[in-house]
RNA sequence: GCCCCGGUGGUGGAACUGGUAGACACGCAGGACUUAAAAUCCUGUGACCAUUGCGGUUGUGCGGGUUCAAGUCCCGCCCGGGGUACCA
């Protein structure tokens, strides 16, 4: 029988529907192994090649681990909810659902022609009721919960309320919004407006329902505020921080602007401490964990009270430097810092607000594109170095952030590059204060040096200077030791329809959530798909959108990462409909050993699972601190662009290697015209109108392509889709070319070109098992040593490749190994039945059907994996390469028993040493066993 | 600016802990089979020099260093890709 990969690779894929091959059931006793692939959003244009890279990768890795007696957990689903289908639908009024299905199915289609050994009984869909209720059903647990610092953990607010009644919130230690009170005072005037947010039980218990509930939303670990937020006018909706890059929105790439509004948010900054923890305990690129503790941004330092002169105010300020505290010159206040209005003499107000209106009125994009334009104003107010009484003037500028420490900086230019500018730019005093720099070009930022100017802290270390002002500081009352996270809580209001409804209705304005019983609340049908005419979001136009007692629903949905931060979980028991997940189940599965995606997902999905997952750790329901033990990478798969390159004002196009001798412009040419870079100019012709009458300057008869590598995009006419390769190869020889191509976590450009080698290989590998007429022919005469050598040396390398992801290697391995018993024309079933075994995760469909054809009625993924025997890779003797003075010479064959000196010895005696050695006697004669021989002369 | 990753033939890449640089494949050249083509098989293929033969020199972005030995380790640069951007 000829190789017909058409016909077997449809039957092995209805056998493994048919037969739930890769169904997957608890079973104690045997240990688990879970591998997950990032989930897709389900785009209309389908896959492309770059798509499946990981999810082979992944799949020859689970069918590796069945092999080798593992029960695994290989789910695969769908990240439903996202723009596009919502864009489809505001345009065409096609309900996104609809769009969605469709692109599912299609999905589903060309996965399952690659082969995929995934348990679709597992598949989970993120705007499937089923799976959001427990996203829903979450979203209420953190409402509920708020973070305690001393217990290092979430605890009920029922908890809370029981404190509160009985002592007051003067010795919680939460995690709750910074200056809560101030902005809570400025809304409800029952608070006054120099109350510090403390309270007693017999306060609270004063306190209306509407207060206390005010109060406790400043605990909650999903909350309700008024704040900053990114608001993208083009999409109509509020963007979480991850999701907004230079200034616009990463998808869809338009412009994002800064606007105070209420909106729900994830206390994602109470786990800050314990996101970096974390990092540490698990296999994840170096480049990822940086990118985390980055975008959590921990520092060190203090917060230090200045008072303000001729007044009972003190300006809080937080440094990562206490040290340079006397080198400090002047201070710097954000623009929105609550004291301006409080210190500014009248003398100054006016520049003060002329200064703060037009910093206002600058846009986002405007405010980033100029981070080099210093701008700034003296409030004409003074405050006082605490330690000496140093009068220091205040400004303003808009380099200092509101949102992070306390809005306000002491400034010491001398150390501070950000200072350095702004001191040099308003001419104000920069004083040394550690030695070892020149500041008169530059500041001196290092934290390394002796304390100069600096009272009792010179002639210090700067380490020991920060300590000791530290220590100082706490004793004077006048500040403490901080620590500040760059993180900031994660927005989780849009507005926007296609994403899930809150759980949550409003009574008098204050929000409840719904009872669990009431879930899911199942996203409502809208009659379009775009924000009423009053600007509220699209779940406004829903018809009777209000519980049943009368009150409204919340109109926003939530964003894409909420359905994907737990979804890990769900797999494990997707179609429990009492609980989110059995406690056996996750007793079973407890985390995911091997998660394969892309590095897009660092400081988004990455970042909120882990802070879902270890939200659920605290309610005692996931089993482990960390979600994803291992995380991979893959590479992208940049497009490879076919150029050709037409004359100016012609239509004549050149051969790239004469091109330099005319003026041209170059031209994106479709990579199906183009084969081995040489162009088909009659298909050219036909490709478009215009180029009917195109006429060419060859080389050698030929039109040679020239190519550029970049990201794979129709426009550029360089997308390839994974179905022409199939239909043409087969999806083994894809499978495995896809692996051949190069590392998994490399970048790299898509060239068809190679395929060919491949599927070469696999006609090879095939023909091993049959004879010349194609008749199916194994022989079951002992195999002999050289062919058990091969064997096993495959065996070897194979399982230590795929160990440690290198695919790419494995798949030259089996090549290499292909090669050798071709050579020995070797038919051996006990050779070839282990060899089958070996292949099967990275050719699935071939290896079932000639294993079958062995004789075997069982699939070959219940078969084990061959037991590598060091015994049949033993030789006596090892050909040692011989160097002289670091260059090899020439190979010597010797026995392996040989001791150092007898190698020496032989090696002296080679003929050939003599030339080398040229007479001299060798200085030195280095034997490493089994791997070289150097002679220094 | 800062952080991370990378730079090896015409191309994709291999060399895992320092130990024969270029495995495996593509492409290319030559050959066999064939009326011919496809398919298949064989040989060669980093560069330069020498080819009558063995061969020699050089070579992993650049410049130094450590070592018996460096693609691999150290120092200083250059280039490409990604992340980040006044975070005090």
């Amino acid at each position: 029988m000829e190789y017909n990969f058409l016909e077997i690779e449809k039957k092995w894929q209805k056998y493994w529907l048919e037969n739930k091959t890769f169904h997957s059931e608890i079973e104690q006793g045997r240990p688990k192994f879970y591998v997950l692939d990032m989930f897709p959003y389900p785009s209309g244009a389908g896959l492309h090649v770059g798509h499946p890279l990981g999810y082979i990768a992944s799949d020859i890795f689970s069918r590796y681990k069945r092999l080798k007696g593992f029960n695994v957990l290989h789910p695969m689903g769908y990240d439903a909810y996202g723009l596009p289908a919502e864009q489809y639908a505001i345009q065409t009024g096609t309900h996104p659902s609809v769009t969605t299905e469709k692109n599912v199915a299609r999905y589903r289609e060309q996965m399952d022609q690659i082969g995929f050994s995934y348990d679709w009984d597992r598949e989970v869909k993120t705007c499937d009721p089923a799976y959001y209720k427990w996203t829903q059903w979450t979203f209420i647990r953190l409402y509920n919960h708020w973070y305690d610092h001393q217990a290092g953990k979430a605890r009920p607010v029922t908890e809370l309320l029981n404190i509160f009644k009985a002592s007051g919130n003067a010795d919680v230690s939460a995690a709750v919004t910074p200056n809560w009170f101030h902005e809570l005072a400025k809304k409800n005037t029952a608070f006054s407006p120099s109350w510090k947010g403390v309270f007693s039980a017999a306060d609270w218990n004063s306190y209306h329902e509407k207060q206390q509930q005010e109060i406790l939303m400043n605990y909650r670990l999903a909350y309700l505020s008024e704040a900053m937020v990114n608001w993208c006018p083009q999409l109509g909706t509020v963007l979480a921080n991850d999701e907004v890059a230079n200034g616009f929105s990463v998808r869809g790439n338009h412009p994002v602007e800064r606007k105070m509004m209420r909106q729900w948010f994830l206390r994602i900054t109470a786990y800050a401490q314990r996101l970096l923890n974390g990092l540490d305990s698990i296999e994840w690129s170096d480049s990822l964990k940086d990118q985390q503790k980055y975008w959590i941004g921990r520092s060190e330092g203090a917060e230090i009270l200045f008072p303000i002169q001729d007044s009972d105010l003190k300006l809080s300020i937080f440094t990562t430097r206490p040290d340079t505290i006397f080198g400090s010159t002047f201070m710097v206040l954000s623009p929105e810092h609550e004291y301006i209005e409080k210190i500014s003499p009248a003398s100054h107000i006016g520049a003060v607000r002329a200064y703060i209106e037009e910093v206002k009125n600058r846009s986002e994009r405007e405010r980033m594109a100029e981070v080099k334009k210093i701008s700034g104003v003296f409030t004409g107010a003074y405050c006082l170095n605490p330690f000496n009484g140093k009068p220091i003037p205040v400004w303003v500028a808009d380099y200092v952030l509101s949102g992070y420490g306390t809005g306000a900086i002491m400034a010491v230019p001398a150390h501070d590059s950000r200072d350095y500018d702004f001191a040099k730019h308003f001419g104000l005093p920069i004083t040394e204060v550690v030695s070892g720099g020149d500041i008169s070009e530059t500041s001196y930022d290092a934290k390394d040096g002796l304390m100069i100017n600096s009272h009792f802290i010179n002639g210090m270390q700067v380490k020991e200077a920060i300590k000791t002002v530290i220590a100082r500081v706490n004793e004077l009352g006048i500040g403490k030791g901080m620590v500040n996270f760059r993180l900031r809580d994660a927005i989780f209001s849009r507005q926007r329809y296609w994403g899930e409804p809150f759980p949550v209705y409003f009574r008098d304005g204050i929000p409840y959530m719904l009872d669990d019983q009431d879930l899911p609340l199942e996203l409502p049908p809208v009659d379009a798909y775009l924000p009423t005419e009053t600007g509220e979001p699209p779940l406004a136009r829903a018809k009777n959108w209000k519980t049943k007692e009368g009150w409204p629903l919340e109109t926003n949905t939530m964003p894409g990462f909420a359905g994907s931060s737990g979804y890990y979980l769900r797999y494990m028991d997707p179609h429990n409909r009492e609980e989110y997940f059995s406690k056996e189940a996750v007793n079973y599965w407890q985390n995911v050993d091997l998660y394969i995606g892309g590095d897009e997902h660092a400081t988004g999905h990455l970042i909120y699972s882990r802070f879902w997952n270890k939200f659920l750790f605290d309610l005692g329901m996931a089993v482990c601190e960390e979600p994803f033990k291992k995380l991979v990478n893959q590479g992208k798969i940049q497009g490879r662009s076919s150029l050709v390159y037409r004359l100016k004002a012609s239509n004549t196009f050149v051969s790239y290697g004469l091109k330099d001798q005319y003026e041209h412009t170059v031209m994106h040419v479709d990579l199906g015209l183009v084969s081995n870079d040489v162009l088909d100019t009659q298909a050219f012709r036909q490709w478009r109108p215009d180029l009917a009458d195109a006429g060419f300057i060859l080389e050698e008869g030929q039109y040679i392509c020239g190519h550029a590598v970049e990201k794979m995009s129709k426009s550029l006419y360089n997308v390839v889709n994974p179905d022409e390769l199939i239909a043409r190869y087969g999806a083994d020889t894809f499978r495995l070319y896809e692996m051949f191509l190069g590392p998994l976590e490399q970048s790299k450009p898509w060239d068809t070109n190679g395929i060919e080698g491949v599927f070469r290989f696999i006609r090879k590998f095939w023909r091993l098992y049959h004879d010349e007429e194609n008749n199916f022919r194994l022989s079951d005469e002992a195999p002999e040593a050289a062919e058990l050598r091969i064997l096993h040396k495959t065996i070897k390398k194979i399982q230590e490749d795929i160990e440690r992801l290198s695919f790419n290697t494995a798949v030259s391995t089996f090549m290499i190994c292909v090669n050798e018993l071709g050579e020995l024309k070797c038919s051996k079933r006990a050779i070839l039945e282990d060899l089958l075994i070996l292949i099967s995760p990275y050719a699935p469909h071939l290896s079932e059907e000639l294993w079958q054809q062995c004789g075997h009625n069982e699939s070959i993924t219940k078969a084990a994996f061959p037991l590598f025997s060091e015994s049949y890779l033993t030789e006596n003797t090892f050909k040692y390469p011989v160097s002289f003075n670091g260059k090899m010479r020439f190979q010597l064959e010797l026995p392996v028993e040989l001791q150092a000196a007898e190698v020496q010895n032989a090696v002296l005696a080679a003929t050939e040493s003599a030339k080398w050695l040229e007479g001299r006697n060798p200085k030195k004669i280095i034997v490493v066993h089994k791997k070289i021989i150097n002679v220094v002369v």
